[in-house]
RNA sequence: GCUCCGAUGGUGUAGUCCGGUCAAUCAUUCAGGCCUUUCGAGCCUGGGACUCGGGUUCGAAUCCCGGUCGGAGCACCA
């Protein structure tokens, strides 16, 4: 049967046992369904803070939240949770949105956060008048040792008339020295629970509502509204949040909100790389990586320009699922993914790292054929061959006189010196095509050609290692020069590359993987 | 420290709810081979795992108890 080939195998096996194709097919990865999910009811929310640019973590979250909203035909809504004027900035919301467009996501509907202030207030006024919430002055140390201990200060016993006194008195008070409380359980092992701040006074401009407002609320009082007056069924997020669906639904309840169901995930991490904006941000603050696009990052950008396909990212989101371990993916995977992915598209063009001349005796007027891609059907391109013209040193270093090297598609050449340039001369004796040694050439003059190579930026210990970055020159051949920038090709021999800027008369390209 | 969550080969994952059909799935990585005018792809073969200790049971990856390890939370961040 191996002495058959791989089209002819099929065949035989098909005749064989046509289901045994079948399933082949129905044992691909899926996503499990969604508890309670209603076809054609089902929404969910893409929440970003707009305060970094996405990274991977958040695409998978992303792509989770589309895919769930697709796959019952409901509704994904982008959600910006900017609630914090101080952390987001303007040009976070307009990325994280190129990010997602990139990724080929899309929503069915776009708000921030902010644009329900006025909400808040209400829903803040109602706690009060319930005797749900109070105000407290205590000061946040003081606030945080009671938490701790879990003990209640003295303003939780505050009547309705006195709360709805310091509320007005809240409106114009100091940063910090009053802040609006849920009256949770103070003793609960659940410490979100023993409460929590819900509304605070900032006084820093926001980007989007300008200094309009210094009554913020606090996340889980924000997002607890959000998501019950958006309609939101279904939560899938990190599992960080685990302790807050309590508090959240708490909340809910109080006001009268529908709950979602909430679905738990952890967060996976990337060997060798940060995954977290916490991580991230200052290595770019403080010049170790050169932007959020850095290549060796894996933020949304980072992994576009290095040639990562958007499907890579969903196909790594079935691959993990909806997994409850703590991941830590290799880096591998992601390159085997987005080889299949990229492989059978990809056009070859030729590349020489570190080149060394040959002069070719009797080569000239000689011209290849290429074929873009070996099997499938992606155009050709020609090819002269000049007198002189360049190899990799890797692949002539070890030749001496006599050897017979084949230039891919073009003719053989027997090597007569080796040197600081090597001489050749074209070769017709027969030789056996398995034996040679087949190399991509380049002729004169080829396109300088810059190649950055990332590599992890953490080590084994998660130390940043410095020189990850490497630079390798080379030259390419000429249709090179006028590909866009983000095309993704592969240089033969060598490995997948995205061009990543073209200039005047040389191309750069960043490696993506073998 | 307290609370919660998790633990299947090098890596990721299926199976765990409803114990036997699991001498454990699939992918990736690794090793060997085939094919190939790429070191890519494809194909074949192989290696490699149920965190540990008790218990329940005829039978445990699956149930119970304990330990270990890992993660998260304990903000007027999200």
């Amino acid at each position: 049967m191996n002495a058959l080939g791989p089209e002819a195998q099929h065949e035989e096996l098909y005749a064989l046992d046509p289901s045994f194709f079948a399933a082949e097919e129905k044992k691909r990865k899926d996503f499990p369904p969604l508890p309670s999910a209603v076809d054609g009811a089902v929404v969910t929310r893409m929440p970003p803070e707009p305060n970094g640019y996405p990274h991977i973590g958040h695409g998978l979250s992303f792509y989770f939240n589309y895919y769930y909203a697709k796959r019952y035909h409901g509704r994904v809504i982008l959600r910006f949770d900017d609630t914090n004027p101080k952390a987001e900035r303007r040009e976070y919301y307009d990325a994280i949105k190129a990010d997602l467009t990139w990724m080929g996501l899309t929503w069915d509907e776009e708000r921030n956060m902010s644009d329900d202030m006025d909400r808040y207030r209400a829903c803040a006024e109602q706690l009060l008048a319930q005797g749900d919430a109070y105000v407290c002055t205590c000061g946040q140390e003081t606030v945080s040792a009671l938490r701790y201990a879990g003990t209640a200060c003295p303003c939780r016993a505050l009547s309705t008339e006195e709360n709805a006194a310091r509320w007005e008195a809240m409106q114009d008070a100091p940063e910090g020295a009053m802040v609006l409380r849920l009256k949770g359980d103070v003793a609960s092992l659940n410490t979100t629970m023993r409460d929590p701040a819900i509304m605070r006074i900032i006084d820093h401009p926001h980007p989007v509502q300008g200094d309009r407002y210094r009554l913020w609320p606090v996340y889980d009082f924000a997002c607890a509204i959000e998501d019950g007056t958006l309609g939101i069924t279904h939560v899938l997020r990190s599992n960080e949040f685990a302790l807050r669906i309590e508090l959240q639904d708490y909340l809910r309840d109080r006001l009268g909100l529908p709950n979602p169901v909430t679905l738990q995930y952890s967060r996976f991490s990337i060997r060798g790389s940060p995954t977290s904006k916490r991580l991230i941000k200052p290595l770019i603050e403080d010049g170790t990586v050169t932007g959020w696009d850095d290549p060796r990052l894996v933020t949304i950008r980072g992994l576009a320009r290095r040639g990562i396909r958007p499907e890579a990212i969903y196909e790594l989101a079935r691959e993990m699922g909806l997994s409850t371990a703590e991941p830590e993916i290799d880096w591998s995977l992601v390159e085997a993914i987005n080889r299949k992915l990229i492989d059978p598209v990809t056009r070859r063009y030729f590349f020489v790292p570190d080149p060394v001349p040959v002069k070719v005796q009797g080569i000239e007027g000689r011209e290849a054929n290429l074929r873009m891609h070996p099997t499938e059907d992606l155009g050709t391109r020609r090819l002269a061959a000049t007198p002189v013209l360049f190899l990799a040193r890797s692949d002539v270093r070890d030749l001496s006189p006599g050897d017979v090297v084949r230039l891919k598609d073009l003719c053989n050449i027997r090597i007569e010196a080796v040197g600081d340039t090597v001489s050749a001369a074209v070769s017709t004796d027969p030789i056996d095509m398995h034996e040679v040694r087949k190399v991509q050439w380049v002729p004169d003059p080829g396109l300088p050609t810059t190649v950055l190579v990332p590599s992890s930026l953490y080590n084994a210990d998660k130390e940043v290692v410095a020189e990850s970055l490497a630079v390798e020159n080379g030259l390419a051949e000429p249709a090179v020069a006028s590909l866009p920038v983000g095309t993704v090709v592969q240089f033969e021999r060598y490995g997948f590359v995205r061009v990543d800027a073209q200039g005047p008369g040389t191309t750069s390209v960043v490696f993506a993987h073998r």
